[in-house]
DNA sequence: GCCAGCACAGTAAACGTTTACAGTACGGCT
DNA sequence: AGCCGTACTGTAAACGTTTACTGTGCTGGC
């Protein structure tokens, strides 16, 4: 793997100035002659310019960092699909970071904005303390959260409103006729955790019915935690109609459960999940879900983050992306 | 966004020189007076390394480029997610590329080696033409494909053995009393298509099957072609007892059409899945499936990219990971 | 008392670009 | 013929590091 040619090499063997060969590879007006020599120079080295040496001089890496928990997760999975092609076509790389909900490495993430590898990051923390929100406004480069900040904060925002989301969810419940619904949550010191919580207790008083905490479980967001949330539910109350699930993967694992326990979906045990992930069309039966639209929040993100590097002045935007709720077979009847 | 401080604020606010400076940053010997001024200087400013900068000097990026066709495909969702823990350990950032499965966007992967930003390539190429081979071989950047490739190539490689995969989906499915067995593949010009359509017949063979053309049908790796696929399968003979499909997302696609065209799982027809993805546990009824160890080859191909980069001398290595079959409802009468 | 040797610290060059500024050649105008 | 403007091209500095080499002041041995 010898070195590669650089400008230097060209403008040797073209017989031109290094500056002259920067012009004719950055298309600034030339002489034809000198730029037939310099293109002839570059393609016979096989010349590829040097990023490296580029962005340090230009400031600009042309590269974007994605900070999220999880990417076995679907949610996020769904933003990277959609956040990858944005910023290809704008000419950006994606840098992707893993934090596995790790508070000490979101902020490792932020202090190494300061080290200009990337030119703005977009970061969905699951856990937003104070730590976080200072870094966040003093960072050294451009960042877009996807997730909830508090009103007020200097940043670019991109939020979900699963407050409306389980809203749409409890309430289509209630309309089939469910009465004794069960609430399968992750932690309440996540930002989603929290905010679904409030949402439930809100929903159900809309719907008025009462609040039962002998109906509300608090696990995490996986598969398994959901498996075992709904067994120490079930176990202490065998007589929900409808399990609001704070996630397609606690939803599959409540599914597994209930199967273990005879009960019949939807007759016996309506169940609602929450993220509208690719599972919840493959799993059996199919999971009635509400989709907080990651995709699309994972498009606004990138294009905020876009905009924000076209135009750094602009105020701070906030977009909320409406939820949606998509019915299958796990909460009809008639399926 | 003002801009941080340097090597040489630091200098100056510490008095010494940025020669200083570097030295205490990357713990060489220094006078402990010398270092604590460094120390307070850098602390008091909010220092970090311009780790561009840092890359020019040093030729490290400390970046590590993984391309693939489609984030959105669970195999290689699956090995992202060993690729980059492996890399985060070694220190190693991870960067994406999405393909989309265009052999010229692969070609600029590789092309675009030569601009350094990374320090070496994992790349999983759905179709290898002599191009790929030729810039493969001469890359400027260590690279490690998974996936086929001839052998005697010159490259650190990565194989599944979707022969042996299919003769054991295929075994099964025999051993289990089928003997019209149905054959949906992916297109014959991909690489795994090319595998999978040898590895059948070779399959029928062993067990004393013939191959018969009206039981094979070729569309696309997705859920929908899957479906396509399988409607067309049908509707020419109604007659499968099983179905062998070149991909879970196949496989999903004719459990759809399955159940449209009355037909029961696995009573009826028997369906087998490749990959073992997430959506192999979560599908209706439950999907057998052929593990052809994505995240065991996604762990290995940066375990070698890494063994690459300390030692650039090593021989190259092919590392092939054997498949395991996954029996789940979709093979199981008793179920 | 002198000099060798040591332990640092500083100067400056280098990594590969981009770009401000200075220089040059030439054609056309007066 | 002299001058000016135009249209380039070349020189050199800069981006923020790392590091080879040179310099300096001290310690210790004779």
């Amino acid at each position: 793997m010898p070195d590669g040619p650089t400008i230097t090499t060209i403008a040797e063997h073209a017989g031109v100035s290094i500056a002259s060969v920067s012009r004719v590879l950055n298309g600034l007006p030339t002489r034809p002659e000198t730029e037939r020599k310099v293109m002839r120079a570059a393609d016979e080295l096989g010349y590829v310019r040097n990023a490296v040496a580029r962005s340090l001089k230009s400031r600009r890496t042309h590269q974007i960092a994605f900070a999220m928990a999880d990417i076995g997760n679907p949610v996020y999975l769904a933003m990277v699909r959609q956040i990858q092609p944005v910023l290809k076509t704008a000419g950006y790389r994606l840098v992707l970071h893993s934090t596995d909900a790790v508070v000490a490495d979101e902020i490792d993430v932020l202090r190494s904005l300061g080290e200009r590898y990337v030119d703005g990051l977009i970061m969905s923390p699951i856990r937003v303390t104070d730590d976080h929100l200072k870094m966040i406004e003093n960072a050294r480069a451009p960042v877009v959260i996807i997730g909830l900040v508090p009103d007020g904060t200097a940043v670019d925002n991109v939020r979900a409103d699963s407050r409306e989301g389980v809203r749409l969810a409890v309430g289509h419940l209630h309309e089939r006729g469910r009465r004794r619904i069960g609430f399968l949550n992750g932690p309440l010191d996540t930002v989603p955790g929290a905010a679904r919580d409030a949402a439930f207790r809100e929903a159900l008083e809309e719907c008025g019915l009462p609040y039962d905490p002998a109906l509300v479980e608090v696990g995490d967001f996986y598969r398994e935690a959901g498996a075992q949330a709904a067994r120490r539910l079930l176990e202490r109350d065998g007589d929900v109609d409808a399990l609001m699930c704070a996630n397609d993967l606690i939803a599959l694992g409540a599914l597994d459960v209930l199967r273990q326990y005879g009960k019949r979906v939807p007759q016996d045990v309506a169940v609602v999940g929450m993220d509208d992930t690719d599972l919840a069309a493959a799993s059996w039966p199919t999971l009635t879900s509400v989709s907080l639209g990651s995709a699309e929040r994972g498009r606004a993100a990138a294009q905020l983050l876009l905009a924000r590097l076209e135009d750094g002045g602009r105020a701070p935007t906030v977009v909320t992306v409406p939820p949606r709720l998509i019915v299958r077979e796990s909460t009809l009847e008639t399926s």
